[in-house]
DNA sequence: GCAAGGTC
């Protein structure tokens, strides 16, 4: 019997292989097997320099356009392991421990190695696991699962379907994922003709433009001129209105010219004494049943939480820690659906999660699976309510301050979905002197998901609230003059920016919101997200300028690529000519952005002084018995004489002092030996409360 | 100093 080690993409999916096992280690069919697990890509390719001969290592290592555009022949596309903040623990981790246990596991003797990695159209499952493969130097058998979900038959029935692919030139997936890999990776000269053409006009920032960032800050600077740009045109037209206000207007053609539409309000008026009042005539009612809303992705709980003031950072990290108390399901799917076997598992405990939620039960009529939310293919399933319940609302604060209001809209949404549809009247009718006048709106009769939740509501990029007059229709409609105006162009929001990739397929749902978070942290940032309303800073407004007019800035690029990919992967074209095309963006591109930099003054006024880093002054003591250095000040406050030898004995010194709000209180605390980011120092901290 | 993709 043949012994196999299977490789998971990550420890959740090692799990659920188990469960479907029946173990770590065991038989299954004809073979014997052992479970593992990596942790989504353990190597990245090496720095530029690291990845070309001797002589070319200074050129790659430059900056400057003249070095530019690259040969890609020149790269050896060698891997190296991952240094990375691990987001719970805040140490910093590198993937080689991964690797050299893997490496040792493989060793023991297994006949080949099975990618159980995740199935995904880009070949990036394929792709991290050959990465895995490469860098133990993996010389034996190589087969590959390709499961559709991770229940137990899911898993079963696909490990009785195993497929050769030791070879991975052979491997059009592993091709595909390590083209986009490699294309992504070339995209970084990109971002160095932006800074250095944008630093000799003075404008010292990283302008970091791969396909995702560039069009997220290109459509957003665009969106801001639009704004910036607008001026309201009224106009004025005759429509009726009926004793209640609901009013009757003609459809709007298609086309510039709207032969009653007037721009001043002498010439409506002059329209208007043509029209007298008039009985509402053809009134029709017709019962409409609407059915509840998808369930959400990140991206889409994302959208919705903004506009209360938690960014995408705090969502992704507050979600990744639900997960894994299992309170909620696992965070970066692209399911929109749940499996029946998932649906299952949650049925019994939906009535405990309406109560934390405050959700009557008795609107949870609708128990049987909708085949609109509960499908059969999906791997982790929507984003939805986990296994464990949580105590109380309250409870979950420790997870994060998002943490309550991610759970009460999962929760809701969830359970909309066990509500039946909301049934309305659709009314209708027209003018009998003026047929072409028309009205239409909704009376709900019975309110039932949107009782719960209303997701479709919730995503909604534009507000346009719907009257829904419920008063009597009719029976006459006076006219009078409506006053309208071209409409102002949306206000960039978190909402708005992912409604617009997930409509041209730029990233996925879970790389959306982690690269809207990467774009509005830290001293590169280059959005600023308030109360998820997007506005750029500094650093943005020039990756922008810079970006007019490139093909790297329009989501073409990515759909272009992708279908590269494709093509890659069916080898119907090389590698080497996929990445010929990323070669011609950067040709194509370099002269455009060259003369965009001359454009950055004009449109963005004089480079602001980027702010120095305060650095606070240094001096040293001896604090028990150890020479240490510490800063002489804290917080605004320059410690006296007298404090220093206090803290220098380990004493406790007290002093006024204002918090980050500005509220003045009284800081109390002594010398201490502290970490920061991983290294130590010494100083004053506060003595707790 | 740089990409986008996956993960904790």
């Amino acid at each position: 019997m043949p012994n196999y080690l299977i490789l998971t993409e990550k420890p959740s999916a090692a799990a659920n292989f188990v469960k479907a096992l029946g173990g770590k280690t065991g038989t299954f069919n004809n073979f014997t097997y052992k479970i593992t697990n990596l942790r989504g890509h353990v190597m990245t390719l090496k720095d530029p320099e690291e990845m070309v001969a001797e002589d070319l290592k200074k050129q790659y290592k430059s900056w400057l356009v003249k070095h530019l555009p690259w040969d890609l022949n020149d790269f050896s596309w060698e891997r190296t392991y991952i240094r990375q903040r691990n987001m719970r623990t805040g140490k910093t981790e590198s993937t080689k421990k991964l690797i050299d246990e893997l490496k040792k596991e493989a060793k023991t003797g297994y006949d080949a190695i099975v990618i159980a990695t995740d199935t995904d159209p880009s070949g990036e499952g394929e792709l991290l696991a050959w990465e895995a493969l490469d860098a133990i130097k993996w010389r034996g058998q190589v087969l590959r699962v390709n499961f559709m979900d991770e229940s137990a038959t899911g898993i079963k029935t696909a490990m009785m379907n195993l497929r050769d692919v030791s070879d991975k030139q052979q491997d059009g997936e592993y091709i595909k994922g390590e083209s986009r890999n490699r294309w992504d990776f070339a995209s970084m000269q990109l971002t160095r003709i932006a800074t250095t053409a944008a630093k000799k006009q003075g404008f010292k920032v990283v302008a970091r433009e791969g396909r995702l960032k560039s069009v997220i800050v290109w459509q957003i600077y665009a969106q801001l001129l639009a704004i910036k740009n607008y001026v309201k045109k009224p106009y004025f037209e005759v429509k009726f209105k009926d004793p209640v206000g609901h009013t009757f207007g003609r459809v709007t053609p298609d086309g510039d010219v709207i032969p009653w539409r007037f721009s001043t309000k002498d010439d409506a008026q002059k329209d208007m004494a043509q029209y007298h009042e008039s009985a509402v005539a053809n009134e029709k009612h017709q019962t409409r049943t609407q059915a509840p809303g998808k369930l959400l992705d990140l991206a889409g709980l994302a959208s919705i939480l903004a506009p209360r003031g938690f960014s995408s950072k705090e969502v992704l990290s507050t979600y990744q820690k639900m997960y894994e108390a299992q309170v909620v399901s696992y965070p970066r799917t692209e399911d929109k659906t749940v499996t029946p076997e998932q649906f299952n598992d949650l049925l019994p405990k939906i009535d405990q999660i309406a109560q934390l939620v405050n959700v009557d039960t008795s609107l949870l009529t609708h128990r049987q699976p909708r085949p609109t939310h509960v499908k059969k293919q999906g791997a982790h399933g929507a984003n939805r309510p986990g296994e464990n319940l949580p105590t109380s609302l309250a409870s979950l604060t420790k997870f994060g301050p998002s943490a309550q209001a991610i759970y009460d809209i999962l929760a809701k949404n969830y359970l909309a979905m066990l509500a039946e549809d909301y049934v309305y009247d659709h009314v209708t009718a027209d003018l009998k002197d003026y047929p072409l006048f028309k009205t239409a709106f909704n009376i709900p009769i019975e309110m039932n998901f949107k009782a719960v939740y209303d997701s479709q509501r919730a995503i909604k990029v534009e507000e346009d609230i719907e009257d829904d007059n419920t008063g009597q229709l009719g029976p006459i409609a006076q006219p009078y003059l409506y006053e309208g105006a071209n409409k102002k162009p949306q206000t960039p929001t978190t909402k708005w920016i992912m409604a617009f990739l997930e409509k041209h397929h730029v990233g996925t749902g879970a790389t959306r919101v982690s690269t809207l978070s990467e774009m509005s942290r830290g001293t590169k940032a280059m959005i600023k997200e308030t109360r998820g309303k997007l506005t750029l800073t500094q650093t943005g407004d020039v990756s922008a300028v810079m970006v007019k007019d490139t093909w790297i800035a329009s989501p073409k690029i990515t759909k272009r690529l992708f279908e590269m990919m494709d093509q890659v992967g069916q080898f119907e074209i090389s590698m080497p000519k996929l990445l010929d095309s990323i070669t011609q963006v950067v040709e194509h591109d370099m002269p455009i952005m060259l003369a965009n930099a001359d454009d950055l003054e004009p449109l963005l006024g004089k480079p602001k002084a980027t702010p120095k880093r305060q650095v606070s002054e240094k001096m040293t003591g001896i604090f028990k018995g150890e020479e240490i250095t510490f800063a002489k000040s804290w917080s605004g406050h320059s410690f006296t004489d007298d404090e220093l030898t206090k803290l220098l004995n380990g004493d406790d010194i007290s002093f006024d002092a204002k918090s980050k709000r500005g509220k003045a209180y009284t800081a109390s605390g002594k010398m201490a030996k502290q970490t920061f980011k991983g290294s130590v120092f010494y100083g004053f901290k506060l003595n707790p409360k």
